[in-house]
DNA sequence: TTGAAAGCGTTACCAC
DNA sequence: GTGGTAACGCTTTCAA
């Protein structure tokens, strides 16, 4: 059995109240006591019971994240960042793995506010709002790299359009002429992307044919090189054949490059592309990948200066929001010059 | 306010006591009284305070694991697959990354104890197992990946000599004579390495200079490419030139081989290579990286399998180990024939 | 500056 | 089958 409170007061011949003013430094405490106290406290090696003190506070200082995937590199190093940020504000970091499943993440998040978060930061793989709805109702709710439209809820994330907009006009500057698109899910993410890639071709007055944007299901990390392969060979076959390509994320990117270099086109002279998300092993590749970096340690650490803020609100304001702004990373698979 | 079981009671004209059966179902309850409650507890989507729970039963159904580095692929998967296999025992997974710190993964140790788990996991980077010693009088502890001569513990990992023995034997098998090894830190499993490395030399005759055994530090992710590609440069420059090299983990291995490569270096006709841990991407590489595999999502599930069994154990027994048996992956960077 | 009493939301125990 | 009562370990409030 640990240590309790009551037996170092009991011992010491103090109250409860006592030493658990000492334990949180109280003022209302005299430094004589406080001192015999602690270093009572510190020989016996009394850890308080969290758990009690949270059913009387109301509070846990545990905060819920729950992901699509943790070994997606995006994730795991938000994952990271947001438990690195919390430790030092004295909050932990409680994680679940959605698989890419809605209805998993639904039940998951349904578990975790069972442990009465002060927090819970979702990165959703939800069709519509429909179940965040009535999370919110369990405390404060962020979302994270994926917002829905018509449900106004916290938001840390990047600005989407203008990812797609940087890797348009990366690759018209490297000379690219017949710019294609894998593009992603449709969803806000997805979408996003895709119009800011368009908008910028249309302002340097270029055209896309249909046949250049192309659409993949959303998929877990394994299949998600295959899509892209498969994507590549779409592209390929056409008459008039690309010479860049945005991917929606380094998977599918890496999945094309990969088939494409198999199939003797040569990288980036014949064919530039472009990823998003910068994974951490683009750099380790044949062809080391370009990509726009989505600031996964920021999105991180912005979320959790969010939380604090949430946390110390004493009345539910209006959301608050944070859009990053993606950055450029070249590397010689866009590389022309 | 959430709604608590207390008013469903009072709503229902019943005892909490009843409510709280019918949650859990006992079979101490009538199945109208049972149905009745259960059907309100859904329309109120009511939601049971684990803290209160936790706080009478002396259960928490938190689940901790300490990982030296979240970004790390071995251990996020690790993580996703102890987290998956945990959900379905009822369990909760709380995350912390020690950044490979020995005093900051005491500390989030020391923070996690409060939350009263049920059970710690932990992939240590403590020098020696002192800190540890005092963690096992809060419940019950297993250690991954790396355990403490001396010190007697639950423990999953793989046979980290059997680790060694597959890379030395498939190199020789391969048709390489002079081995070098890029080796890990000095503790349990960067010894048990090397030592079933060389034994595995020494039964084939084959000698290995002192200075084909390089020594690297122990090295958070950024940094241990770099330092493959030092080590690559030392063995490099020596009057006879390896033509097989272990390394102590893909990171060490994709460092050198980059290097390797850079420097004109043919491989694996040249200078054969192969690493440990069979990272996600090793497949993506310019040369596919040949790898000994530790199966992550293994020690995942078996780590999962033993935390259930400690916490039905009444009392606690003799120490429970698993070892599993690591696997060659064989790619191109160490295929000749 | 200290502490007695009341409670946080739930479950265990044992009467009925 | 059902429910009253007493915890679980701590903090809050307020009187001394």
């Amino acid at each position: 059995m640990p240590v309790r409170l009551k037996d170092i007061a009991k011992e010491l011949g103090v109250s409860a109240v006592t030493v658990s003013k000492a334990l949180r430094d109280h003022p209302d405490i005299g430094q004589k006591t406080k001192d015999k106290i602690l270093r009572r406290v510190k020989e016996l090696n009394y850890r308080p019971n969290l758990t009690a003190r949270s059913l009387v506070t109301g509070r846990s200082s545990l905060i819920g994240l729950v992901v699509p995937d943790l070994i997606h590199p995006f994730f795991s190093e938000i994952a990271k960042a947001l438990s690195a940020a919390l430790r030092q504000k004295g909050y932990f970091l409680i994680v679940a793995s959605s698989d890419s499943d809605p209805a998993l993440e639904q039940n998951e998040i349904e578990h975790m506010l069972q442990h009465r978060l002060d927090c819970l930061v979702v990165a959703s793989c939800q069709k519509d709002a429909a179940g965040l709805r009535q999370v919110r109702t369990g405390g404060h709710l962020i979302l994270l790299d994926r917002n829905f439209p018509g449900f106004s809820s916290n938001f840390v994330g990047i600005d989407d359009y203008k990812a797609g907009e940087l890797a348009a006009e990366h690759l018209i500057a490297q000379g690219c002429r017949r710019l294609a698109h894998i593009r992603g899910p449709h969803n806000n993410v997805g979408n996003r992307r895709a119009e800011g890639f368009l908008a910028a071709l249309k302002r340097h007055g270029l055209e896309t044919p249909d046949s250049y944007i192309l659409e993949t299901r959303e998929s877990a990390d394994a299949a998600g090189e295959a899509l892209g392969a498969e994507a590549l060979d779409r592209l390929m076959a056409q008459a008039q054949r690309p010479d860049g390509i945005f991917c929606f994320n380094d998977l599918l990117a890496v999945g094309a490059m990969m088939r494409a270099l198999e199939t003797g086109v040569r990288i980036p002279q014949e064919l530039a592309i472009i990823g998003c998300g910068n994974y951490h092993y683009c750099n380790k590749l044949g062809v080391p990948l370009s990509s726009v970096d989505q600031g996964a340690v920021e999105i991180g650490s912005r979320a959790a200066e969010m939380i604090a803020s949430l946390i110390a609100q004493p009345t539910s304001n209006k959301p608050q929001t944070a859009i990053l702004t993606p950055t450029l990373v070249v590397r010689a698979s866009s590389q022309r010059q």
